[in-house]
DNA sequence: CTATTCTTCGACCGTGCGTTCGAAAATTGA
DNA sequence: TCAATTTTCGAACGCACGGTCGAAGAATAG
């Protein structure tokens, strides 16, 4: 069977598309549960009530399935939260609609997220690009630099390095599924507005604080 | 051998104590050099020059060993950080002297830092308390939610809500190393300066910001 | 019905891990 | 010096994992 990006442009089966589909629902049932550690091929064979070797069968190995449950689970978070920071009519209301949406979205896909979670933080292979830090989550990453950056050219946020803020508040978004983890009654209605109103007031531009120290924009990529 | 923690208060030799302590460092070299996943008893061992059964003669398992090695660490931070918001006089300042003293631990010790990150994430066992999490970690967390809800009562800081503006803060500094790793260029000054303006900015008291809601403070405890 | 292809299965393999074990080596005490 | 104890070592064990293999079953085409 091999891969799925064949030489040729070779269609799925029916039936095997919705093996593959049922497969990744399971490893992402599974790596939300029991966490990346005991999510073993043998673990989501048994919740999908199939043997090691399908798995296997359609996919090239554990890796290639990690990976296409990445994809999922940041295709379905891409056309959740993109199309509602699009439509806004300032770069404030941008930061605050981005910040709903995606705390919205781990409340919405709360398994989604945890299962993507366990993959970038457990999956993260020391000396190899591993296809996702690259591509998918460093993109979410710079193009919150991106958002920031924009709206201090605009005048509507005040001058702070966009690197360590795009860094405050992704590590608190990555931050939330850890806390619900801890304390499930931990409230995301109230975690939202929190993080909103915090943002807005760290990031707007202030009528002349009159002694805060002014940063400087730090980039050199690695 | 057994057991550090003896059923009775028998003594550790001079040798023994060098030992583990060696192991211990050797350890933390170890977890910060290759990661968790690669840090295996030979690995540990082969850095120590000794054989994987000498850790094994000293320590109850790697278990024990994990569980030393953030005592370390967080004995050494917290001998680092207590006592520089310890004779703040504020508790703005008290914030100010607190991120600064992390930030300027995580440049100090990196690696001891990396090590207990690593523990931390790939070691949490599900279903189990394992030790750290509700002991020092929360420990951490929740005395800055002490020091928030001073700030709120003295009036300095605004109302938020303290979980929340917690979790944001641990998860911002706990990213720190992260980021280091991913850009080595990253400059932890400009960082300390930055994260301690965003957090003093999103703190503090503001007078009549006339319309930001004000959110309530949400507990209940897991 | 038969041959061919697609799909599933259980058994098996190699590997790396933490841990155990028995015996050397080193140290200590008399 | 000699016995007792502490310390070190390498070999081996048991286990779980990802992955392979050949055969059996199911679906499909002629």
């Amino acid at each position: 069977m091999r891969s799925k990006i064949e030489t040729d442009g070779q269609e799925q089966s029916f039936i095997e598309a919705a093996r593959r589909a049922q497969i990744i629902d399971c490893a992402i049932e599974a790596l939300a549960d029991v966490g990346f550690q005991n999510t073993s091929l043998a673990e989501i064979a048994k919740r999908a009530r199939i043997s090691k070797s399908v798995i296997l069968y359609y996919f090239d190995g554990k890796a290639e399935l990690l990976r296409e449950v990445m994809k999922t689970v940041y295709t379905r978070g891409h056309e959740f939260i993109f199309p509602r920071i699009q439509q806004s009519p300032s770069y404030r209301d941008a930061l605050r609609n981005f910040i709903q949406a995606e705390v919205e979205f781990v409340a919405t896909n709360w398994k989604s997220v945890r299962a993507a979670i366990e993959v970038a933080t457990y999956n993260s292979v020391p000396g190899e690009g591993a296809g996702f830090e690259q591509t998918e989550s460093e993109w979410l990453f710079s193009s919150m630099e991106a958002l920031f950056k924009g709206g201090q050219d605009a005048g509507e946020f005040r001058p702070f390095s966009t690197r360590v803020m795009a860094m405050t508040l992704r590590s608190a978004l990555d931050g939330i599924p850890r806390q619900v983890l801890l304390n499930p009654a931990f409230d995301l209605d109230i975690c939202r507005d929190e993080l909103i109103t915090t943002f807005d007031i760290a990031t707007r531009r202030t009528e002349t604080p009159a002694g805060t120290p002014v940063a400087t924009t730090q980039e050199k990529a690695s």
